[in-house]
DNA sequence: ATAGGTCAAGCGAGG
DNA sequence: CCTCGCTTGACCTAT
């Protein structure tokens, strides 16, 4: 059985009453911040670092080794060095706790930061503020002294095509060379859900080709953006950009739009839960499910597919 | 405690 | 031009 994850949060533990709450991604908005400060900042992300532990345990209890950490751990960290919170050593600490936790446990973590990370921009601002937002994901993941391999990858889309995929993805291959070594070593990228974007065929050709960097196969965005491959050709040549010694990732999820019948909805939206078999055609991969209903989800395909 | 409106960032699709 | 959808909705105010 391959490995079964969710992403950023657990429904269970977050829904419970305020004061007995748990969740990693504690954040406010700009307002809060500028008026509240970065001690208030601190404050939120050392609840959060704390709640990753307990969210750890959770899954350890019942029996899952694969999550995808919050890119909202620390909010803000963009406009500050994250050394500068009051609470950084404790911050520091807990973080080194939670990822020897799950390095004791073989719990895999990885991460994926947001859609605003565009590295083949032509805006050099764009490129800034994503290398600054992708070097917080490197630090996180360093303080918890987790393995700089894509084991624990941080993971991207290319985030735009500007109607000419070949000069993005040479943007993209460019910049990736100023990124440091903490991010080098785990990025990974995913295929798009538009027919326009990037298929894993591209991804392979424009990207692994000239810096050998592994590409994570979403199922449900290669229904859109399929290029000339099936299903099993797509996932087996992104599986061959692995390191031979990694696990690679694979991302699974199902339309809102059939599971609710309601031809309103994008196909694209995810659902609650995901009910269909996943095939991964006799190859070993860990799957990351995204459902909204996150840990719940997981449980029930177990339960549907006796996993 | 909860309902409803609001909220940093990029991009492309659809209306 | 506006809204949605994406990585993970959560925050904030009024009631």
């Amino acid at each position: 059985m391959n490995t079964l994850g969710y992403a950023c949060q657990n429904t269970i533990l977050s829904e419970r009453p305020l004061t007995e709450r748990i969740m990693m991604s504690r954040s406010c908005i700009r307002r809060t911040f500028d008026t509240k400060g970065l001690d208030y900042i601190s404050q939120l992300t050392l609840l959060n670092a704390q709640d990753l532990i307990k969210i750890l345990q959770w899954n350890e209890e019942h029996g899952i080794k694969f999550f995808r950490l919050s890119s909202d751990i620390c909010p803000w960290a963009s406009y500050f060095d994250m050394t500068d919170m009051r609470d950084y050593e404790q911050i520091h600490e807990t973080l080194r706790r939670a990822g020897a936790y799950a390095s004791a446990h073989s719990h895999r973590l990885t991460s994926h930061p947001g859609q605003f990370n565009v590295l083949p921009s032509p805006n050099p601002n764009v490129v800034e503020r994503c290398i600054v937002d992708l070097t917080i994901h490197g630090t996180i993941f360093d303080w918890m002294g987790v393995s700089r391999t894509p084991y624990n990858k941080i993971n991207i889309h290319l985030g735009g095509a500007y109607g000419d995929k070949q000069s993005a993805m040479e943007r993209f291959c460019k910049n990736f060379e100023r990124l440091p070594d903490s991010v080098q070593t785990r990025l990974t990228v995913e295929n798009d859900d538009k027919a326009s974007m990037y298929s894993v065929q591209d991804l392979y050709d424009g990207v692994y080709k000239r810096i050998g960097i592994p590409i994570v196969f979403d199922y449900h965005h290669h229904r859109f953006c399929p290029g000339d491959l099936s299903e099993r050709e797509a996932l087996e040549l992104a599986m061959s950009t692995w390191p031979d010694d990694i696990v690679p990732v694979v991302h699974y999820s199902e339309s809102r739009r059939d599971e609710q019948n309601n031809d309103k909805l994008k196909p694209q939206a995810h659902s609650d839960y995901v009910y269909d078999y996943i095939d991964t055609y006799g190859n070993t991969v860990d799957i990351m499910i995204e459902a909204k209903r996150k840990e719940q989800a997981v449980f029930r395909y177990k339960e549907i597919h006796h996993g």
